[in-house]
DNA sequence: TCTGGGGTCCTAGGACCC
DNA sequence: TCTGGGGTCCTAGGACCC
């Protein structure tokens, strides 16, 4: 018996998961478009079929979207947060390891017993899967992470694996990696991708078998890392337990410009507010946070600030970093700029178990654990009612730059009993 | 007119200490 | 007159990921 790696995703998650709530769009063509309707970020494989291509703005395909029928949503980030985590529930439950990698993917580890090819099991699972939770997911099975991305991205290509390949039980695989384009690679980007080609490296077998020196000294233990696990040697661990966040941000484009400090603050608040909540929902605190806006990056008169403070004592109670944040603000602003963008990240986090903080006086002691009472009461609220269910006064008086989100799904799905479950038989 | 958002890891260089 | 060198911690920024 030795130890394989999964790499399981859910087949264009967003989509699928429209598609699975509103049978009526199912086989059907459709695009999910990103934050503020701005570009298409999921497609079903109908509509890439009919060359949607991915990543484009949905104002430059609308025309073609209509005249081809196909469907549209905006992002409903609580739908595919329901549905990810009732589908990491089943894969922990059918695998040894599982590390959540993201919302649609996680890699996991079974026992392969000697020389047996995994694709039943595999073929099992996707089933188990599809029954259960109603999403089609692709299942790639090797000896490392790189290995196993690629695997599954032979799984979803080649149509005769229907969903699955395991590349691990195959010997020689330079048939396989002669196919991958270096590019496709996992942690191969667009700059190591022009490096490699101009050294003649153009597919995943001739990234293994170049030299080791050359990539060592342009990319360090990074790019050994992935020249080794295509060889075959796991450098890259599962991370069972998911480690305490190291950062977290809120950030938004406008629906149009702002120019005004004004506006500047209240959406600072309001990023602020989502953050600290985040924040306590983690048990976690904060000792540092960074501010920044961006005019736009396609005008030619580009303009972003940023400025960080550094917060005394760790804290995640949202009036002092509201406090901090709008200082902060100040600073970054520039009178007759057009701002279509701002946000807010935390970071130096750290558990709220360890807060060794600074001494209080009583008086202090008995004001922050009122704050944290407060904080406490308004996330609980907002979490049963919605997040602006209670909200700051600052935050609360304009709202016409907030983030489009016109081709919502109707469907009520911050509740999980709307999410429609699918039997076998 | 309209081009997303939230993360991680690594490295180089500065500040500081002994 | 000659003015070291190694370690650690922090930060900013690059590159990559989904």
């Amino acid at each position: 018996m030795s130890k394989v790696i999964l790499q399981i995703d859910g087949n264009n998650f967003y989509a699928s998961c429209e598609q699975m709530i509103d049978p009526s769009i199912k086989g059907k063509g459709l695009v999910v478009l990103s934050n503020n309707d701005g570009c298409i970020i999921a497609r079903s494989s109908e509509a890439r079929k009919m060359g949607i291509p991915m990543g484009q703005p949905y104002f430059k395909l609308k025309n073609k979207l209509t005249q081809l029928n196909i469907n549209v949503r905006s992002s409903n980030y609580e739908l595919y947060g329901d549905i990810s985590n009732r589908l990491m529930q089943l894969l922990r439950k059918n695998c040894e390891e599982l590390e959540i990698y993201s919302i649609d993917e996680a890699f996991g580890t079974i026992k392969r017993p000697k020389g047996k090819c995994l694709y039943k099991w595999g073929k099992d699972l996707r089933a188990l899967v599809y029954q259960n939770i109603g999403i089609p997911i692709s299942i790639g099975i090797a000896e490392t992470k790189v290995l196993s991305k690629i695997s599954n991205h032979l799984a979803k290509k080649i149509q005769t694996n229907s969903g699955i390949f395991d590349i691990g039980i195959i010997q020689n695989k330079d048939h396989y990696l002669n196919q991958i384009k270096v590019d496709k690679v996992w942690g191969i980007g667009k700059r190591m991708s022009i490096w490699l080609k101009n050294k003649g490296i153009t597919n995943a077998r001739e990234l293994r078998d170049m030299s080791s020196e050359q990539i060592r000294k342009k990319y360090g233990v990074v790019g050994l890392r992935i020249q080794n696990e295509l060889k075959g040697n796991l450098c890259i661990p599962i991370k069972e337990t998911s480690s305490d966040q190291k950062e977290i941000s809120v950030s938004r484009s406008f629906s149009y410009p702002i120019d005004s400090l004004e506006d500047l603050n209240q959406a600072i608040i309001k990023y602020v507010l989502i953050a600290s909540a985040k924040l306590r929902r983690y048990n976690q605190l904060s000792s540092a946070i960074t501010i920044f806006t961006n005019t736009n990056t396609h005008s030619k008169d580009y303009y972003r600030s940023e400025a960080t403070g550094k917060i005394s004592v760790p804290t995640s109670n949202s009036k002092i970093m509201i406090e901090k944040s709008l200082s902060l603000t100040k600073e970054i602003f520039k009178p007759y700029k057009n701002f279509i963008k701002a946000g807010v990240i935390l970071h130096k986090l750290q558990s709220n178990k360890y807060n060794q903080t600074l001494i209080f006086d009583s008086q202090n002691i008995k004001e922050e654990l009122y704050r944290q009472r407060l904080d406490k009461t308004i996330d609980n609220i907002n979490l049963k009612n919605g997040l602006d269910t209670i909200n700051w006064g600052s935050s609360m008086m304009k709202k016409e730059w907030l983030p489009r989100r016109e081709k919502l799904s109707r469907i009520k799905t911050t509740n999980i009993e709307n999410i429609p479950t699918i039997y076998a038989n």
